[in-house]
DNA sequence: CCCTTTTCACCTAGGTGGTAAGAT
DNA sequence: ATCTTACCACCTAGGTGAAAAGGG
């Protein structure tokens, strides 16, 4: 397992309603793991410091203290897990379908939710937990369980975006916010003819 | 966990794409679990008998053995797993989800799907395994794992439907299907009145 | 001939940022 | 003031049976 590199992460700041995506997602690749051997491979996200933040006058500045309590759920598993070495390193491992919410009710109801609180600064981490065939954990094997942090992907949450150009990549970029594009109506023409 | 009761199974044919799902779907009702153990609940399917069937004459016939290879996945976890006993007496467990194909090659790439073969009987049994509090297994607590087989749940799969009824069924009680009903445009009027 | 695959119009389900209203 | 929620038009993603095409 050491040796793994990392090909791609993207993950910057994101807007909630009661659930969205995280967009850009985070998207890895696997190497040097064993290929008959199999992995649990899930995302998990901890407070990357212990403070609010606010953006004003064009910044984020530091306000306050963090609130201590984290309630909710923080992890999610890779819908492909569990599976084996050769499957993870086949391809990037995309976590694309990631939902995020600041609703705390919901932790109990729906799984595979991470619950956030807003205007807190986060650290996605990345696990590869290699495990018994039928998924379940081995005490043996989890020892040999691994976490990958990447810096470049902490974020802090918002309610609404306090930064046009966050708003422009997503509009550019995320699939389901094509109808904001400018070029929109002349693209579907060109189309047409 | 004795003393589990059934709400309603509602399980009869499907025809397949490359993937498609079963509907109507398997659906239960839990009760006498711990509310505060943690449980997997997951669905799996198995030869119902040992024949090849076929419609003949309007109605369906044995004719030759099964095919003794059986490739693929046969086992659907709950994407709700795992959760709490009170989570899963709190209302009915639907599959609703739960994906079937003849696709063997899609096995290996896509999880959480079932593969079957054409023309063979099956019977989907209802599987509750206690779980430590991660979802990872215990050998003490599998050792509690429980099995529940209801016969009306049995079906054989086709390709193409061979019985009016069932088609008839569906287009009635799948949302996807509604615009094959008969009525569909009368009711869109009245809608709009 | 019987069974499987492909393609299609038509639908449900769900993910966007904007906007306005609400909350503190 | 500043942050959160509710709702919206508009889009992508995906689940239907029918019908036609493909295959042994």
């Amino acid at each position: 397992m050491p040796g793994m590199t990392l090909a791609s992460v993207r993950v910057f700041h994101w807007k909630w309603h009661r659930l969205r995506r995280m967009f850009p997602f985070l998207s890895f690749n696997l190497s040097a793991l064993d290929p008959t051997a199999h992995y649990n491979v899930y995302v998990d996200v901890i407070l990357a410091d212990q403070h609010h933040w606010r953006y004003q006058g064009g910044k984020w500045v530091q306000c306050g203290k963090a609130e201590g309590t984290m309630p909710g759920n923080r992890t999610y598993m890779h819908p492909d897990s569990p599976n084996t070495g050769a499957h993870w390193m086949r391809q990037e491992v995309s976590f694309g379908k990631l939902k995020l919410t600041n609703n705390k009710g919901s932790s109990n109801n729906v799984a595979q939710m991470i619950v956030l609180q807003s205007l807190h600064k986060y650290q996605p981490r990345l696990h590869v937990v290699e495990v018994k065939e039928d998924g379940s954990d081995d005490p043996f094997l989890s020892s040999k369980a691994q976490v990958f942090v990447f810096p470049e992907t902490q974020f802090i949450a918002v309610t609404a975006y306090q930064n046009a150009d966050i708003t422009q990549l997503k509009i550019d970029h995320n699939p389901f916010a094509k109808g904001f594009r400018d070029n929109y109506d002349t693209l579907y023409v060109q189309q047409e003819s």
